[in-house]
DNA sequence: AGATCTTCTCGGACGC
DNA sequence: TGCGTCCGAGAAGATC
């Protein structure tokens, strides 16, 4: 499932595989995925004779900027793009074409349909959902210790359901999340606003590092995840826990165990988390 | 009234 | 084979 390393996997080859391409037609064959405009055929008649200019990203969101527009695009669990030929067999989960005048096509496929585009004019996108609301980038200098310790002040929820909203920091799923709680040595379950400064230190700097690192390994592989090219990504950053339940902890041999935790699936060491 | 919780989307995987 | 259940990111709506 896509978290910010592999949304920014994808974004690289992505930009490399699309630029400069212009629109010839957009063809959408799963009209609930087009969040804006309501009316599916605008968002296919503004993108023709549209170049792709380039392609940025927002926590988990994709935003493919063309000479005019942006599209805000989720991945959702399952979302894919790859550049395909018109030879190509069409999948019959794909739900988005998009036709460049070169020939080739930029294709969306999504086996759970929960993935999202929004068009916007370009520069309007950050004013209104669903980038509007977001927290600060974890690698950018907005996100501070001081708001970060104030934020996690101020909430009564558990900290691994904070840190999944999008508001204090974004870029953390279930896999990520749960690994940066280990490497903090972190109980899920632990109320945020009782994490001490300390612990507070260490899970801003664990946040940053795991992110970072898995971002260095070009994403995860669970859940067969594949990267634009079609290929199964390269991913070799060892996860600790994400999917190692009753397994033994890397750290002290207890066995993991697995709760839910905000509806959420979770992993965890009960020695080494507190 | 802001914070938090619940519901909804969807189809593959899995268990009986 | 055919049901029923589970899973989950984010937003909208409901509730605290």
């Amino acid at each position: 499932m896509p978290e910010l390393p592999e949304v920014e996997t994808v974004r690289r080859t992505l930009k490399e595989l699309t630029h400069k391409k212009v629109i010839k037609e957009v063809v959408v064959s799963w009209a609930k995925m087009i969040k804006r405009p309501e009316n599916v055929e605008e968002f296919s008649d503004a993108l023709v004779g549209q170049r792709i200019e380039d392609i940025k990203r927002r926590g988990k969101f994709l935003l493919i900027e063309t000479t005019d527009f942006t599209i805000v695009s989720h991945l959702r669990m399952e979302g894919r793009y790859g550049l395909f030929s018109k030879d190509d067999p069409v999948d019959k989960h794909t739900h988005v074409i998009f036709y460049f005048e070169d020939g080739s096509e930029l294709r969306y496929k999504d086996v759970r349909k929960f993935g999202t585009m929004h068009l916007f004019k370009k520069g309007e996108e950050h004013l209104t959902l669903p980038l509007s609301q977001l927290g600060p980038e974890p690698f950018d200098s907005s996100f501070t210790i001081g708001n970060f310790k104030e934020r996690l002040s101020k909430t009564t929820r558990s900290i691994k359901t904070a840190l999944l909203d999008q508001k204090i920091v974004v870029g953390l799923g279930n896999i990520y999340v749960d690994e940066a709680l280990f490497r903090s040595g972190i109980h899920p379950e632990r109320i945020a606003n009782t994490i001490n400064d300390t612990e507070a230190d260490t899970l801003y700097r664990e946040i940053i590092a795991t992110l970072s690192e898995a971002v260095e390994k070009g994403g995860s592989t669970i859940r067969s995840y594949v990267n634009t090219q079609g290929q199964i990504g390269m991913f070799q950053l060892e996860l600790f826990v994400y999917g190692r339940k009753g397994e033994a902890c890397k750290n002290c041999g207890t066995e993991l165990e697995r709760i839910i935790v905000g509806g959420r699936g979770t992993v965890f060491c009960p020695r080494c988390q507190k």
